[in-house]
DNA sequence: ACCTGAACACCGTTCAAGT
DNA sequence: ACCTGAACACCGTTCAAGT
């Protein structure tokens, strides 16, 4: 079936079908994916450069579900939809996270949410050259339990006895609820000492 | 040549090639790693029971060069240290953090630290059901800055034009600069908010 | 016990050939 | 323009064969 009249395959049906492998569980890949489509894997090679590529649109079709439109208001109200919003994210496609994890970031509804939560903390006052610095916190925070969620059950296993650290992992909540609270407790944490830090910078004025 | 009377192999010489070829920067696979050793890949599974094994290899191997001893004192500092540490480890091997990250950890030393900094939240005053969660915070952040080390030198690399990203990027300090100073930053801020919430505790009481 | 070599079922990517 | 099929250089893992 070479050449059909009405093509099998574009950009937009890659994308899709690769979010549905990836969320499915089952190891991603360019041969897998094309086993999913019905479909020769050099075929894909027509409409995708390649591995990365498909990778990138993966996280352009989720940051279309996630950050369709920029949070406004309070900079700490800012802070903290986009964080929860990036956790949702995370949350729902776990498995995208090892994949879209440290490859540089181009999709443009990705860049518009650092770019207003950059735009909120210096309008809130953070100096000009500490702006990035604290988006790169924010950005490995939520990056982190993003992380957590995709990680195993069981992220630490003692396989001795130990002081502390056994016995709470006894008694204590597991995976995605564990996950939740600590997310939800550390954004406090972040934002009340991001307050803090404002307060004083305005003290020194 | 089958059977050498002196092996060529243990589990100590297939962990450093490990870390040495991931130190270098090339790829790490099983059969990267059998060629540098000038070995078979098959070989390796003598004393090895996979790509896994030796991932976990990896993770043991650095854990020893940064977490000899238990850092002790004030829990704050013994936070400060144990994240320092952690990410002193990870700023010098990068390369290693994509294998480790989201693995289980069994390592004994690894295991060690993380319970000496749960002993340490404990006994400060934090109470049983959130010493882990607090755990989880600060290896979250220290994952995430591990990552941040680890991921190209322009995480973000807008495409068109943007309110305030790009020209913070223009002005902004480059790969490890920006990522110690944000890294300190961050530190102080977790810090700060972790006093805060115990002070709080403290006054509940 | 510890190595080799063949084998297997996978990868990602290229490219000539077909319509 | 868009698909196939063959080919290439890789993976990680198993296992019989050799000493």
């Amino acid at each position: 079936m070479p050449r059909p009249k009405v093509p099998l395959l574009s950009a937009d049906r890659i994308a899709d079908a690769a979010l549905e492998l990836v969320d499915s569980g089952q190891p991603f890949g360019v041969n897998a994916l094309a086993r999913t489509l019905g479909v020769t894997p050099s075929s894909l090679y027509n409409h995708v450069r390649g591995r990365d590529e498909i990778i990138e649109l993966i996280r352009g079709r989720i940051a279309a579900q996630y950050l369709p439109e920029l949070p406004e208001g309070a900079w700490d109200e800012v802070v903290a939809s986009t964080l929860r919003a990036q956790r949702r994210m995370y949350a729902e496609h776990p498995n995208a996270i090892p994949l879209i994890v440290g490859k540089t970031i181009t999709d443009p509804l990705v860049i518009a949410s650092y770019d207003n939560l950059a735009t909120g903390l210096l309008d809130a006052g953070f100096p000009e050259d500490e702006v990035l610095t604290v988006v790169a916190i924010l950005d490995s925070f939520a990056l982190g339990f993003g992380l957590d969620l995709a990680s195993p059950d069981d992220i630490w296993q003692p396989q001795g006895p130990t002081e502390t650290l056994g016995r709470l992992l006894a008694g204590a909540e597991r995976g995605a609820a564990r996950s939740d609270r600590a997310f939800e407790e550390g954004l406090e944490l972040l934002l009340d000492s991001l307050r803090l830090r404002l307060s004083r910078l305005r003290e020194a004025d």
